[in-house]
DNA sequence: TAGCCTCCTATCCTTACGTATAGGTAAGCT
DNA sequence: AGCTTACCTATACGTAAGGATAGGAGGCTA
């Protein structure tokens, strides 16, 4: 079993590693960015499984996960994660990630993961994907209607209203609109206090 | 060697563990939050050492690290942190850690430092040190001139340029060009992802 | 001294944002 | 039926933001 393990803090890395390797008679071959990771499946040929952390140099979100998707034939692609956002996973999921591991996770089960997803299945722990049957975990987002979080969401990527009408299927006035009532209601003097604020609150 | 080491991140946390205990010939006491951490070393008597995760429920900042202390005799204490701001490195030493541990370092050079500590010697990387002497620790801020920070600043509040002329003392254009310059540098497309690129950082 | 960099200012112009006002649809409640 | 709420659209206007270009003052340095 030939893993590849992307993680910018070598220490997290090398245990993880070390874990593995002693309990899981893995081999692990280490990357410490994007970039080194995607060079190390061009070189070595695909791997049984790459683990991505999340937070690490070069992946820009999720992006990263999709280039080192298409680099690693499209799937055998999974994410590690340390505090672990519910939507995140689905999003990984749905771009063809074979996992989504929280750090949070036991070391016995990361092998347990390690092992599933080396052999094709897909592996996300049942606690995230049962918070995302209900989307309403956040206080903030309560007082915000669907459309409106749709609206917050663009600001959070700092769109421009034109570009969240676009993603919407919307008009641009009614972006303003709902601008102005979120500016309202999460007591911002505009759209960057707007997104700050949603940032600051976990929302995204 | 009796080591407590608290991280809330299980996989972290037990992993570093098996590779401790393994290569170290310690004995590792797990705990997995301040509260945690505080009880074991009541109960489980003073450890040779006690590794706490700066990002950790109940750590509030570095209020846990005096916690720890003074629960532990005043000594022992190190800091294990993610993405080490040399400043706090300094200010937990000054609190009276023994040492702290950025998780970019190697797993066997926290072994070695793991080592030193539990000897009764401080340990802190050199390079975070020298990093202190120049208070320009975070390495976006290298790339910003100090007025451009001072801009930023007030972008990171969602102030309007206007309001930053009026703080700074100088003209609106003035604040346009540097916000301008800004969104070059830090690769945004406008005032508010520059802000939430700021935020993301950790600056401000 | 000449050249470079940072910082500040200035005009001019286009686009984006924010606000107000007004009206329409659909769903759900009383 | 009347009411509320969420949602969408429209017109219009003033202000803010963003971009281009040009130039001056001061500091640092080759």
């Amino acid at each position: 079993m030939r893993i590849l393990l992307a993680d910018d803090h070598d220490m997290v890395r090398e245990t993880i590693s070390a874990y593995l390797e002693n309990k899981g008679e893995a081999e692990v071959i280490p990357a410490t960015d994007l970039s080194g990771a995607l060079e190390k499946i061009e070189n070595d040929g695909p791997f049984d499984l790459v683990l991505l952390d999340y937070q690490m140099p070069g992946m820009n979100g999720l992006a990263g996960l999709s280039q080192a998707l298409s680099a690693n034939n499209g799937k055998g692609v999974a994410i590690l994660s340390g505090n672990a956002p519910a939507k995140t996973a689905q999003e990984a999921l749905s771009l063809g990630a074979i996992g989504f591991i929280p750090k949070t996770m036991g070391a016995q089960s990361l092998l347990n993961a390690v092992r599933f997803m080396a052999a094709g299945e897909i592996y996300v722990p049942v606690d995230l994907m049962r918070e995302d049957a209900n989307p309403s975990q956040h206080p903030l987002a309560e007082k915000l209607s669907p459309r409106e979080l749709e609206v917050l969401s663009g600001l959070c990527k700092g769109h421009s209203n034109k570009e969240i009408a676009r993603e919407l299927d919307l008009q641009e006035v009614t972006i303003k609109l709902h601008v102005r009532t979120l500016c309202r209601k999460l007591d911002a003097k505009n759209r960057t206090q707007a997104a700050l604020i949603a940032k600051e609150a976990g929302l995204f």
